[in-house]
DNA sequence: TATGAATGAGCTTTCATTCAT
DNA sequence: TATGAATGAAAGCTCATTCAT
């Protein structure tokens, strides 16, 4: 299955799930998702009130439930807006270039850039995330598969291609690069921005590249590292 | 500071809290706390009712406030033991070793012994653990603290040796450790008991133990790793 | 210190105390507390339910809580309200006469006609005041103690005036006259309305003015007592 | 009927009830009984738990339904045998002397020396003694009733000998005997012992002597006044 | 569309009472 | 008798959601 099989727009139709929800005002929408987005962050999803959002928000509490279902489709909406974005960036970034290391890299940075750049995000994916996966009937977390199964076809691509070591599983790698991404974003987020953020995905890619690179020494891994980001 | 400041039973002493608590009936406890680990790992820890877990435990909801304060309790003492128990496990193990690779390789035989050898825990642990340290009170992760800063100590020291790139930050570094083990654990524990343990702990080994270590090649790191478990 | 100092409106900014709370609904406010008022004097404040309030109230107990911080307040709130009233009354009712004498007797039946005319409320004040104004935090006695004050100042001001003998403990005075209005209140209220009003108010009168007098001969006391109410 | 007819021992009988419960330790018994006293006193018969009682009273929680029914029951008793003290005590007071002025200014002495002397007792009657005849099924105010009928005899002879005045409603000022009696035990439990105490029963005394005596002076009351206690 | 007052289901926690020892 | 661990009913309060305006 090549990556367009897997393609955010056709996963949509595969999905049956109609994303684009009936907004009547884009920008109240947006003013929603960005209230929750901040508030969920800094009181968690279960002590965080829908009142708080629509507070932060500056509307009413139940003009919120004319753009969604309800509290537990805020947060999903959330997460799928943000896999989207991270799915079509990544996508487009895939077709320029070939080489699984390079796209191993551009994903790292991708991902580290769209989330580790937002404290909001980067807290409410590391604290949320795995409970709404887990409990939330609402988020079948739709793209975030998406740019898991490009994440795997990646790996194996790489493997496949001689490029990343033969015995490795591609979805327990996917697995630990997706637990490092969430750690380091946190770091990168919580440091502000600037020169730190470059180190710390340097740091994330000439480890993994390095670990995962058929027999490559230290300084080859450096040198490509330095050219990311 | 070497290990010792930091150990478990001084932990206690310097926090001043007395982890032992006046428990009636130890077996009661008990019940308790693997009913909790099993109901807050299925439903979730907000989704759980506190009779959810005295029906799992087959006593009355009230007995439950006798061993534990409130609810948000209960998830914190489970916590707090398990890496308590972590803590003492990693010690006694660090005690029979002083190179630094093979440390960090029986921290993660051990993490991944404890954590992922129990479904339950795996699963609170990946699911509650960032919301409890960041959203209760109650829960101080005094135990967390201290396998943390034994793993700070390992690389630390690797790199003080030369073993380890000197080029790491240990605090980033170990952020990664914790999120790629949480993320075997999950894969550990659901795949069942069996070789797919050895694996997955080579795996981590080999990635993490290649990267990190200075220049060393592929096929070293993988004689030294198929020795480990 | 004059009256004016103790008045009622002054009172409240001195206590920095917004008594004027926000409502939603006047009506539903005032639905709740008269419903609290029979439902806490038919069954006591700890045996009535929240719930017995809103269903007499015909609302929902949650929206109790729109209106009131908690159980508590609505007592609070309600004694509060009774001896604003009570001190408004008498604040304006004082201002027609100086004499010392007819002051008290304006204050006995301006209390027996508040409280003693309303058989939910005399039985309440008799019932729970002590209590809601030893242990309940929320009750600061407001009102009841500016109510209190304008009795002492009465008190205070007849003694000076040689009205009054001067051997009083104008507290003790002012206590023994709040322990009778109040059985007094309640025996009013029990008889149900008519000349029996009249009769108690007199009583009151006549003995304690014939009391506290100085030496005035019974046959005074009596006529003066006649004329009022 | 005269006094006979009410007396304690015989209300017993008539009224059926064995007052005299099965105590297996007599000194448990007033234990519980004393820290039930002081701890309702202190946090109030509602916020108070039995397990207070039973630490206060130094003996295990179940130990105090072997001596009482339930929670009621200890406060029910707790009046029952205060009322029964004052009641035996008025009685062998009032058998030597037949004046009723006299008998009135015993009735006061006795009241005020055995509820105002005692802190704890008088806080409890005064907060919780209208909640508990009004609310507990359990207490059937057996010799407060007593007392009570020995105090509108007095009257109601005192009225017929033609030392009181007629136009009285002996219930009316029975009532407000208590409400009097009651803030007076409050305020003498407060000023510790001593002088004070006399001088509160004077004041009562005094008060009531010459507003419910038949044209007596002020100067005479205050002499005889000045013989009691 | 937007509001926000009203709703009421549902939960944690308390504590009087019981009962096995 | 005495204990105190265990029980479980009961209720105050919250807050997601609705709906009349």
């Amino acid at each position: 299955m090549g990556l367009a099989a897997r393609s955010i727009e056709i996963a949509l139709v595969n999905n049956k799930r109609q994303f684009i929800k009936p907004r009547r005002s884009e920008r109240k929408y947006r003013a929603i998702i960005e209230a929750a987005k901040k508030v969920f962050s800094q009181k968690g999803f279960y002590n965080a009130r829908v009142s708080d959002i629509s507070d932060q928000a500056q509307i009413a509490s139940g003009t919120i439930y004319l753009y969604f279902k309800n509290k537990d489709d805020i947060l999903a909406t959330l997460f799928d807006e943000t896999f989207r974005r991270i799915g079509v960036e990544i996508e487009s970034s895939l077709n320029k270039c070939s080489d699984s290391r390079e796209k191993l890299s551009n994903f790292f940075s991708i991902y580290l850039n769209v989330v580790g750049s937002d404290k909001y995000l980067a807290e409410l994916i590391h604290v949320e995330m795995n409970q709404a996966t887990k409990f939330m009937p609402e988020y079948r977390e739709l793209y975030f598969q998406c740019v898991m199964d490009i994440l795997l076809d990646i790996i194996d691509q790489g493997i496949a291609d001689g490029v990343f070591r033969e015995d490795l599983d591609s979805k327990a790698v996917a697995g630990m690069i997706f637990g490092v991404l969430d750690q380091m974003c946190m770091l990168k987020s919580k440091n502000g921005r600037g020169q730190n953020t470059k180190g710390l995905a340097s740091l994330i890619e000439s480890i993994f590249l390095q670990g995962i690179e058929e027999s490559k020494g230290y300084a080859g891994a450096k040198q490509f590292t330095a050219s990311l980001l």
